[in-house]
DNA sequence: TGCAAATTGCAGAAATTTTGCGGATTAAAT
DNA sequence: ATTTAATCCGCAAAATTTCTGCAATTTGCA
């Protein structure tokens, strides 16, 4: 993520040290960040009420979860509509394999991250849900075969 | 994340708490899957150990990081040696504004994810980063407009 | 059925988080 | 230039939580 010289030098090392381990100690980010431990909470805590800080995460290892295949799929819809829009959203929302859909501009007019147990599982989600949306006009499937970076894994 | 059938029930609920809030404490933990503070403890340490558990980290809110620009970009490689990929994905490492670098199957040999604080930004980076590496054949971008869903977030 | 390994709960010890408070630094206003 | 107000800091005590033996229970398997 972008630290971009909008927060002061502390709050960026503190940013950083719970984007890296965002289980890491107070006690020992304070000291990480060169501050006693109940300033260094009090930030933490500001920035969490602020909104800086969303949230906390486990970072689950994905073939220990069941997760043996991973592919990025294009999407063009047929039509342009507001309700075909929406109708494709919706049952990417109830697809419980699309962990993202983005809106995209370009060729095609979504962008989606499916995560299967396998190839057998792809395939039928592949033809059984995005094969019988109306909506759907064309598919391109980039099958991940490695993640050399991932940051947000 | 699927939740198949490979860890018991328990294991299931500590493991769907910790990916909704990785810092909820022990304590309300072992309270919520039904254990003793103790026991639930020694399984969170054991599945981290076991890299069930990877890690943890803060989900920071992309607006107030100065990200104001967000594009997924497929490139195309003018080599397919081992020497061109690696090449390639070093720069990629390197990179601050790749959150995401995938190697992938198709007409393709990448996808990025990229993040920077706008359009100039990006402009600056395709240009003078992905414009001047030798190993580059096609470049194209997808700006997203929305993401629906981001259960990565 | 019976043994061995694994898992649990309890309770205390150790460590961490959290809060109150006075002082220092900075910014704004007079 | 001086005062006022607002932050922010570190210290230290209080409140919680994490962590560790240990005995008892459960589970898996021969």
């Amino acid at each position: 993520m972008q630290l971009k010289m909008k927060h002061d030098p502390i709050t960026q090392k503190i940013l950083r040290a719970l984007t890296d381990n965002g289980r890491i100690s107070n006690l020992e980010l304070a000291d990480r960040v060169g501050l006693s431990p109940s300033a260094c909470l009090r930030r933490v805590v500001a920035l969490e009420k602020a909104g800086v800080i969303r949230g906390y995460r486990a970072v689950l290892d994905p073939a220990q979860m069941g997760v043996g295949f991973l592919a990025y799929i294009t999407v063009g819809l047929s039509q342009h509509t507001k309700a075909a829009q929406e109708a494709f959203e919706h049952a990417m929302a109830r697809a419980p394999e699309v962990r993202e859909c983005h809106n995209v501009t370009g060729a095609v007019e979504y962008l989606l991250r499916v995560e299967a147990a396998d190839l057998a599982a792809y395939k039928a989600f592949h033809t059984e849900v995005l094969g019988t949306l109306p909506q759907v006009q064309s598919l391109t499937t980039y099958v991940v075969i490695g993640s050399p970076k991932d940051e947000r894994a």
